[in-house]
RNA sequence: GGAGAGGUGACAGAGUGGCCGAAUGUGGCGGUCUCGAAAACCGUUGGAUGCCAUUAGGUGUCCCGUGGGUUCAAAUCCCACCCUCUCCGCCA
């Protein structure tokens, strides 16, 4: 959510950034509705005041025990109509809000300006492409031929884009998981967050996936609850509506979360393994900043991204995203892709994004830079640390060997009992 | 799920209709004292938002879990909901 106040000091600003981003944005019903709502503001206060100055007086002149119900009738009817006009401001506030809800966040500077996918920027390669000598199989074909991953069963347990994982397989993904817990708690200095995989909607407001993406979440029926996508939504929750202790900051967590997603209209998109499921699992780096520093953080960010698959020896590229792939929330996102033989591409496995104050003013999450000074609007980075299948997904393919074997990268060994191969 | 208690400022804790944005204490900040510190003493210390002036500022409104209601007037009375705690039941 972007600060009302600059929306309506700046409405070209506003325009130009929802021309660069190719989106719609109801700006101008918001600032309508911005202009509505302070006059009416001007008339009911002035009412009010007067309203708080007559209770004095009635106060007052029943204590004297004198006579006040000339008074009295006559703020009767003024009390009606600052009750009016109040109904009036409820129905304009809220609607004020929903629009402020609606407007994506401002792209960084440095963000270039593009209309697809098409215009995001490589901004390096890093690691070797594996070569092989033989017909590269995909990780779908693998995982079946060894027995670790079961999609035929799901099928029937509980539907299409969802899998079983077994044996080494399932071993394989938790070694995964705790592989990453330990880096980032270890070396990179993060505290370690076990979050709830249900939401309400304020949490969802809060990150912005509601009130626009709502039929990306799978929801709770008769209930407040949403199955979250990510482990953003509630860690960056965590501090809804508090002030921090700007000697906190930065404040840096890790956690592991399944992560569950509807992907609405995805149909046809990566139908087979592991890409493009319902349900995954994500360790996830989410970090409270002072705005000064936000983009030398997310550097830091992304960087701790990065060593999970240096250490696992993967091949991988860095991106920036482009004005029309930043999503709604960020102000800037970088994406990791890592090299997946059998799509002979790179394929994401790891967004981090800053969104300055975007986020931290829609759950409200502030803090102090020191005792009694004003507070302020954190801001809200995180990245994927990374994403667990399409991770394992990524192993089984970089590591399959001619006889349709896996090598366990090394990393991983004391997390798989000692296990060098899966066969 | 049943019964009860409770939600007030950074924290503790008063306040049962008007003089309450809210006593008091603790903590924080500034000062006096001191070579310095502690203690003591004095002062100060919430958030949101509108209007005017925009350099300083001035002025108004709202906020006592949330949302409604009663009233000329609500932290205070009424209703609903949320959350916390205790006991019972159930359960991993």
């Amino acid at each position: 959510m972007l600060d009302l106040k600059f929306i309506r000091q700046n409405p070209e600003t506003i325009r130009e950034m929802l021309k660069s981003r190719g989106e719609e944005g109801p700006l101008d019903e918001l600032l309508d509705l911005d202009e509505q709502r302070r006059s009416i503001l001007v008339e009911v206060e002035q009412l009010k005041a007067r309203r708080n100055e007559v209770s004095e007086q009635v106060a007052k002149l029943k204590r004297e025990k004198k006579d006040a119900d000339d008074i009295i009738t006559e703020m009767k009817g003024v009390s009606q109509t600052i009750k009016d006009y109040d109904e009036q401001l409820r129905v304009i506030d809220e609607q004020l809000l929903d629009r402020q809800l609606r407007l994506p966040n401002m792209p960084h500077s440095s963000v270039p300006v593009g209309t697809s996918d098409e215009d995001n920027v490589e901004l390096r390669q890093e690691g070797q492409i594996p070569e092989f000598r033989f017909e590269v199989v995909p990780h779908w074909d693998l995982g079946v031929n060894l027995d670790i991953i079961d999609f035929e069963r799901a099928g029937k347990v509980t539907g299409s884009r969802f899998y079983f994982l077994k044996g080494q397989g399932a071993c394989l993904e938790r070694a995964l998981i705790n592989f990453m817990l330990d880096l980032h708690t270890g070396a990179h200095g993060y505290t370690e967050i076990f979050a709830p995989f249900l939401v309400n909607k304020e949490s969802a407001l809060g990150t912005g996936q509601l009130p626009k993406f709502g039929e990306d979440m799978f929801k709770v029926e008769g209930q407040d609850y949403y199955l979250i996508p990510t482990a953003e939504v509630p860690v960056t929750n965590l501090y809804r509506d508090e002030i921090l202790d700007g000697s906190l900051l930065p404040l840096n967590h890790v956690a592991y979360t399944a992560c569950f997603r509807s992907e609405a209209g995805a149909h046809g998109r990566d139908t087979r393994g592991v890409i493009r499921v319902h349900q995954f699992n994500k360790v996830e780096l989410v970090r409270f900043v002072e705005p000064d520093n936000s983009y030398q953080e997310l550097d830091t960010l992304v960087r701790h991204a990065e060593v999970v698959l240096q250490k696992l020896g993967l091949a991988y590229r860095v991106s920036q995203m482009c004005t029309a792939d930043l999503g709604f929330t960020a102000a800037k996102k970088l994406d990791l892709e890592v090299w997946m033989p059998s799509y002979g591409k790179y394929v994401e496995i790891s967004s981090c994004s800053n969104f300055e104050s975007f986020q931290a003013r829609r759950a409200n999450i502030r803090f102090r830079r020191e005792q009694g000074a004003k507070p302020e609007f954190v801001h809200t980075l995180n990245g994927s640390g990374v994403a667990i299948g399409r991770c394992l997904a990524a192993v089984l393919e970089n590591y399959q060997q001619a006889d349709g074997t896996i090598i366990v990268p090394e990393v991983l060994r004391p997390y798989m009992s000692g296990v060098k191969r899966i066969e």
